[in-house]
DNA sequence: AGTAAAATGAGAAACGTTGCGCAAGGGCCA
DNA sequence: TGGCCCTTGCGCAACGTTTCTCATTTTACT
């Protein structure tokens, strides 16, 4: 379809290798005269570098394949992929690089050989990899494959991982809501199979017991990170006995699923009870009133991953990393009145 | 890295192409015994097809390649955005084709052979444009060139285009209003350089007038399609003289925006003003109140438009379509009270 | 002017596939 | 038994690059 390096080269009665490092500034050099000649006729004959055949010598895709985190379905519309996605695009671009999403691993996640092979098909020099569940089978492979791979909000031994310290994290939320005066605090949870959502769990009773506080088994609710889990757990909550005065929310979903939950019964928020989220998304600026959360640098995050996995690409290693949440106080949490 | 067709030929001292026609069903028969052992070997070797040379000689990637609304940043944060993907992601996989995202032809929108010879370096099988904005350039560069595409939420001439009936869209939530006593309603108008922007903005007068009321100039606002501009529009418009009974917004982000001005000036919804969006984003659902907005199905229309550009690539024709509008009530309208 | 070193250019191999053109073997029918 | 077709399998060209090796020319230095 479109002109190659050998029409440009028969054009000008040059071999294909001169046209070649004339159009790379290549490892050897070449005349300015020829150099000039070269880049006039592709121009002419809109010449654009067939990037596959450059993929197939070089070995190198200059994309950066995605395995977002494992769901169900509608993956896209989780507000943690939006930000992380938004992150990966940001810094890829700024590396001149493409992001290929990689769909179909996760449906065939019960084959470990079809998912590794499927990521180290040659499209991408390296895969980030979205909160993957805890024991995904598929990491050991990859690294024995050596195919370069970072992690996002999970740890795996021995690969590049970044995180956000949870522990912190989720302290730093209900230390601000016992400041406030709040002592009778539930926890809605995430997902169990997941890091995140395991860790913060663990953290919460921590904190709780740091400070003496009572932790009532029925109000540590495990449900998952989605909108409708935190509303109808919430209402549940809600309806059953004493209402606490403050909710944790392990993620801003289950947050906002609460909001829904919370405006139905008429309780209001923060007069009737206090909330905090966890990650700070967008949205939770747009939540009325504003939601009080802690925030995850998602995008630096992985943005991050991508020169990571650059790097890694590059031959070079990369570490990985612990980042600080940041408690971003807005409308939902109030001081509680005696 | 992994094991070639060579390596399997090399073992089982048959030929390259033998092994080829055995992994792929290929044009041509192989022995039942042949195909076995193929395979057998393939599976003890971890063998994996490397796309990238399969791709440089059918000609073929199996990837779609997807070019995001241009915007200035942050892209991935739009709930449209992010359906569309949604539904591309979906059907793509339904297809075992994978996405890659472009996210850097518009920073070059200002070159356009820049930006068609991007889009046409054979690393996709075929662009699907979102929402381009009017006149852009580089779609008549693309059709010159002859890569399939497929064009969503904007009308070009004989390309293969996915959109809604904005007219009817734009009646059905305005009459919606109409119908429950509302005379006094105003437009938040979206982005004038982008179709629907421009097309809403036209039907909201072209309604309003046919049922004989009047279009105050200061009530239709134009701006773009972020909650941010809903929220300084809105603040302005409900700061400035008399209210409206109800809003009209070109798209549900507006809406989002403006329920934000609302909730800071304790105007009430839907009990003192009114409010219609427009897409119906998964977001609607969880504001409070519910919006009622008029839904497009962006998911079925990127579903269509995935499914026609894999039709396009095997060289069959594609048509463009409108899709129907629904109307969906929820609480963020009320009948008015005389 | 003579020689070594640097610059220039051509040719070809390689990357991992696919699939065409041929050739050889086997079965079937006349 | 000869001719034909069908099956099986191999070798090789091709896809569009990059980059190595080798040959030739130019430049620089004594």
């Amino acid at each position: 379809m479109g002109a190659t390096i050998k029409d440009i080269a028969r054009r000008l009665n040059i071999s294909t290798s001169t046209v070649s490092y004339a159009l790379n500034g290549g490892p050897r050099n070449v005349p300015e005269q020829v150099k000039a000649n070269v880049l006039r006729v592709a121009k002419e004959l809109n010449y654009r570098p067939n990037r596959i055949a450059r993929s197939l010598v070089t070995r190198r895709s200059n994309t950066i394949g995605v395995l977002p985190t494992e769901a169900t379905e509608n993956l896209a519309l989780s507000p943690y992929f939006q930000q992380c996605l938004n992150g990966i695009l940001n810094e890829a671009e700024r590396h001149r690089h493409d992001v290929l999403i990689y769909g179909r691993v996760n449906a065939a996640a019960d084959n470990e050989q079809e998912a590794v092979s499927t990521l180290s098909d040659g499209r991408t020099d390296g895969v980030l990899i979205m909160a993957p569940v805890v024991d995904a089978p598929f990491l050991e492979g990859l690294r024995e494959r050596g195919v370069p791979f970072c992690v996002i909000n999970a740890w795996v031994p021995g690969g590049v991982c970044f995180n956000v310290n949870n522990f912190i994290g989720v302290r730093q939320g209900v230390e601000h809501l016992i400041s406030l005066g709040h002592r009778k605090i539930a926890h809605l949870a995430g997902r169990q199979s997941l890091h995140d959502g395991r860790e913060r769990k663990e953290a919460f009773a921590q904190v709780m017991s740091d400070h003496g506080l009572e932790i009532r088994p029925e109000w540590v609710i495990e449900t998952d990170f989605t909108p409708k889990s935190g509303h109808e757990k919430a209402l549940e909550l809600f309806k059953s006995g004493e209402l606490p005065t403050a909710v944790h929310c392990a993620n801003d979903e289950l947050a906002q699923g609460l909001y829904r939950a919370a405006w139905e019964l008429d309780i209001k928020i923060p007069s009737d009870i206090s909330v905090v989220g966890f990650d700070n998304t967008p949205p939770t600026v747009h939540m009325l009133p504003a939601l009080t959360t802690v925030g995850q640098p998602i995008d630096r995050m992985a943005a991050e991953a991508v020169r990571a996995l650059i790097a890694m690409a590059e031959g070079e290693v990369a570490e990985s990393r612990t980042f600080d949440t940041d408690l971003v106080i807005r409308g939902s949490t109030a001081a509680i009145v005696a």
